[in-house]
DNA sequence: TACAATTTTTAGATTTGCCTAAACTTATAA
DNA sequence: TTATAAGTTTAGGCAAATCTAAAAATTGTA
């Protein structure tokens, strides 16, 4: 058993994300884009994860993480999220202001330090960004979430996060108060461009196809 | 200006400390040993931080912390020190368990995050050992300590911290509630070996000079 | 199918922080 | 005062993570 650099839990942390976006195998260039690197570097970093057996990597195959490397990069995650958590309740950060320092706060090691933050903040299921958080053994929920832009006219939903993480998007949310929790109803959908009308609480926003694609709502079930 | 890397926050941490137990200037091996490296490294370094004027250095003849240097170093000490409140009074660790994570911690490098966690916290002047926290301009109370083995029998005193730091006696105070605040009296002082007898509210101890020497204290007073 | 375009890997360097061994300074003691 | 001990620096190297440029493999297409 290896201990990871926080080089290391970075790829596997892109790496996993990757994996989750397509089913299949996760090829050097995706890696070195969102890495911010070049294509050069991931290939030293893949034979080093792969000795390591963190991923199953052919050469010009492409890479598969393995359970191990899934295990590492859910740890990450849940340290992550958590510290996201910690940053917008207790410190009362905005949720766009604080990826940034949850990046630098995910590699401090302590497991028994995650534990007892993640007691401190009430066991949360989900970060301010309404993604789940993995428990210990790496479980989390995915509650069932669609696309703002696929809801209809008349109908009330319940923001439950968002598929863009920019901070320049997190803060035109937040201008608009669409936040995860928050209930919207689609007053009206224009034909032409997709665009919506949308009501939140008596505020009334026109949101265009590219935001709406990016807000994933739920059903609004009253009383919870 | 330049930004120091972790490890050069270490050496200009492990420099001051140096700088403030002796008066003259610190030299190659100390910092050697307290860093746990080779002499060989540390010159190294050296050069690296009087590159940057974060310390004077001349060859053979040891090192002087620079004003820019002091103010890095009184930087880390005040994340260390807030953190290690938070672990302590927030998530319920003991005060000889916080060391190792607030390594860790000190280094997360958002100042807007610190100074948050200070207001969180509610402004403390003291860590969990009793050492003053610095303020944002490095400023830091330093109310005359002086040695539980300086007291006298008959008298009573309050803790106020430690010159020993190790686990292994923080461990060994914490057994007997011999904590920052606590109210001690000196009960009797051995001729023969300065052991002294101590009463912490009705409990009665025996600390060897070793221990007591390691203790802080000041003269108690009734109401603060 | 073959060759051009794209993707990936290799080769060779660089930087940071560390090491050991050897050389050099300074301090100490006969 | 001079030899030896103690302390410090230099030289040469290593591992991690990165880079650019060049070579090799794969893919797409005429």
């Amino acid at each position: 058993m290896y201990q990871p650099t926080a080089t290391e839990e970075n790829y596997l942390k892109a790496i996993y994300h990757l994996s989750n976006t397509g089913t299949k195998s996760v090829n050097t260039s995706s890696i070195a884009t969102s890495m911010e690197t070049t294509a050069a570097s991931v290939t030293d970093m893949l034979r080093k994860l792969s000795d390591k057996e963190w991923i199953n990597y052919e050469k010009y195959k492409g890479v598969k993480i393995t359970r191990k490397g899934e295990k590492v990069a859910l740890g990450i995650i849940r340290k992550h999220r958590l510290w996201e958590v910690f940053l917008t309740n207790i410190l009362d950060f905005e949720w766009d202001e604080v990826h940034h320092m949850a990046e630098e706060l995910e590699h401090v090691s302590s497991e028994e330090l995650i534990k007892r933050l993640d007691t401190f903040l009430g066991h949360p299921k989900f970060d301010p960004h309404g993604d789940p958080i993995p428990d210990q053994t790496g479980k989390m929920e995915s509650h069932d979430k669609f696309n703002l832009s696929a809801g209809e006219a008349g109908e009330k939903y319940i923001i439950t996060g968002v598929t863009d993480h920019s901070t320049l998007f997190l803060k035109h949310l937040r201008k608009y108060g669409l936040l995860p929790g928050v209930t919207v109803s689609i007053a009206e959908i224009m034909d032409y461009d997709k665009s919506m009308l949308v009501k939140v609480n008596k505020d009334k926003f026109h949101l265009s196809l590219e935001v709406s694609k990016n807000i994933l709502i739920k059903k609004y079930v009253s009383s919870k």
